[in-house]
RNA sequence: CGGAGUGUAGCGCAGCCUGGUUAGCGCACCUGGUUUGGGACCAGGGGGUCGAAGGUUCGAAUCCUUUCACUCCGACCA
């Protein structure tokens, strides 16, 4: 590619709403341009690697065994209706009416589309396993589209979707996805972990997410310094914390104007972790509301995810304390309400919880041998010990740019897609679903490898691997060098691209800097020495080479 | 969805509060010249429905109303 003739608007000042590196400099290099709110343009440098992400994802996937398609971008709200997923989606689905009136909504995933596809035509065992995925623009109407490519309304996403005749197979093709997704990554040169994730709302025995390490991620994500555990915010568990309270005598305690765990440390000079605290939530279903109280230790704070899959809610939002009596006081033995337990309080003594009573406070409460629902519902802090080593837990902020999960047959029963299994009994497929983020991906590549000049590409994701840079294309010897040298590595096969553009060679140079691509050879002053420079981009060095050196040093490098 | 902002040339901004010639500035762009290893300099030039609609006024980028778009903080994000 001659930069010369390449639409190329590199531009150095940066969008004004820009807050990302990723964001800035792919709008200053001329990678991508925001057509609207979380709708961006492509540019031809930016199309390159967003095709070149895209060829790496289609060559691991299909090593392993899937088979590319492409459903419809648009699909019939019916197929939404029949899953149940249109009221669960809501308003982030755009719906839409086409000329005949009837209603369409832009796919922002596809388990309908795909189980649609294959029901009826995958009829017996004997025809499964099979693994289906496309590579296709997705739509979802976020409430907030922000960070440039990394949560935009629409993108491009790798959604994948296995069709199995037991939970073993399932586990199998699982452990399949995990390994081809790391070696995708790997492949890009990311630096990621790969997490437990909540798994909770949608059902289904397993889900992993892939993090990719980022100051400015969006998720929070628990890791062990001594081991491989990884779990978002959302699912990460810990060794349960041991304390020695001092024995309390049962017995109710007038504790006016005390609510909050502070206030009532403070009034009994006793630890937060002493104390129960209560959590009042509504729970939201699809076809009724409730309230719930979550009961932990007045040292944590309840994890709302964890919660939330817990009771099986949609959502769960702040009860009103219109509708709770004796708000402040809540206990553990309140009556007429669903409660659940965190399970590090499990046989607990000596604590001291609501007496379900204006103004009081029960002490030396035992939670021995006592019936409740227990359930994990904590946040996991910094320094916790990990459930698998024992080692220490840290939190670090991660995106996510794949995520993995076995659904079951929730899908398959909801659309009524079934087999014939060993025994000629109809059943409905045992399904997993795979995604990533591939417009995301070129993103967090630029958020995870920049620096205050620009893009730093790596290998696999540079739209080029080298481009040659022609100082002054009047001086007749340095342009026919560089061109020479140009068309000489396009014909070994080397990603090259050539900067014959008539500008200075600060400009050129600002601009290899803001491009990003890994290695340059500046044909400029030297060449009446018989020499050339190769400039590294990650690390700005310059190398002196002789011009009979160059193509070999060039293909080592 | 709650809160807060911003829309003036391709991009970044000033002007608006306190209405009044022909709406400015920097970058970018075009022409000519001089430069040529770190985003050059000189001279000349082109480009605007001031987001849109309505209103007040002799007169609106400026005041009022409505509306649209975009952004930020939060909530949300299989």
């Amino acid at each position: 590619m001659r930069f010369s003739k390449t639409f190329l608007p590199t531009t150095k000042e940066a969008p004004k709403d820009a807050v990302l590196p990723s964001h800035i400099y792919l709008v200053r290099a001329g990678f991508v341009s925001q057509i609207g709110s979380g709708i961006y343009n492509f540019l031809p440098l930016g199309k390159i690697v967003l095709d070149r992400i895209r060829a790496i994802v289609k060559e691991e996937l299909d090593k392993a065994g899937c088979q590319e398609t492409q459903l419809g971008f648009v699909t019939p709200l019916s197929l939404w209706d029949e899953s149940g997923r249109s009221a669960k989606f809501g308003s982030e689905l755009l719906r839409f009416k086409d000329r005949k009136n009837n209603d369409f909504v832009l796919s922002p995933t596809n388990e309908e589309a795909m189980v649609d596809l294959v029901r009826n035509r995958l009829t017996s065992y004997k025809q499964l396993p099979q693994n289906l995925y496309q590579i296709n623009t997705k739509f979802r109407d976020e409430a907030r589209p922000r960070y440039g490519l990394l949560r935009g309304r629409e993108f491009l996403m790798k959604d994948g979707y296995s069709f199995h005749e037991s939970y073993e197979d399932l586990d199998r093709e699982y452990d399949l996805m995990q390994k081809t997704y790391s070696k995708i990554l790997d492949r890009l040169g990311l630096d990621f972990r790969v997490v437990e994730a909540d798994s909770g709302a949608i059902g289904g025995s397993g889900s992993r997410e892939f993090m990719v390490l980022a100051d400015n991620g969006e998720d929070d994500i628990v890791v062990c310094g001594s081991c491989e555990y990884g779990a978002n915010i959302e699912a990460a568990k810990r060794v349960k914390k041991e304390y020695q309270h001092k024995v309390l005598e049962l017995k109710e305690i007038h504790t006016p104007e005390s609510k909050t765990i502070d206030e009532l440390a403070e009034f009994f000079s006793l630890p937060k972790t002493q104390f129960v605290k209560a959590v009042a939530k509504k729970a939201i279903y699809e076809d009724k509301d409730e309230v719930v109280i979550f009961f932990i230790r007045g040292s944590e704070e309840l994890q709302e995810t964890k919660a939330c899959s817990f009771v099986g809610a949609i959502e769960l939002i702040d009860a009103d304390e219109s509708e709770l009596e004796n708000p402040g006081f809540i206990g553990l033995d309140i009556a007429g309400v669903r409660k659940v337990v965190d399970i590090e309080l499990k046989d607990e003594e000596n604590l001291i919880t609501g007496a379900n009573k204006q103004d009081y406070h029960l002490q030396g409460y035992s939670l021995k041998g006592k019936e409740f629902e227990y359930a994990d519902l904590v946040t996991v802090r910094e320094g916790d010990k990990c459930v698998s080593c024992g080692g220490e837990l840290s939190i670090t902020k991660g995106i996510e740019v794949g995520h993995i999960f076995k659904l079951g047959d929730r899908y398959s029963k909801a659309l009524d897609a079934t087999f014939l299994d060993r025994n000629g009994k109809r059943v409905p497929y045992i399904m997993g679903t795979y995604g990533i983020g591939v417009s995301r991906l070129v993103a967090v590549v630029v958020e995870q490898s920049h620096d205050e000049k620009g893009i730093i590409w790596t290998k696999n994701s540079s739209p080029f691997e080298v481009v040659v840079i022609i100082s002054d294309i009047k001086k007749d010897d340095q342009r026919d060098f560089g061109e020479k040298l140009y068309e000489d590595l396009k014909a070994k096969g080397v990603r090259v691209a050539l900067d014959d553009r008539g500008e200075r060679f600060g400009f050129k140079m600002s601009d290899f800097e803001l491009i990003g691509i890994p290695k340059a050879v500046i044909v400029g002053k030297k060449l009446k020495d018989g020499e050339v420079q190769i400039v590294k981009r990650a690390t700005l060095e310059k190398i002196d080479v002789k011009t009979d050196e160059v193509m070999q040093r060039v293909l080592e490098l």
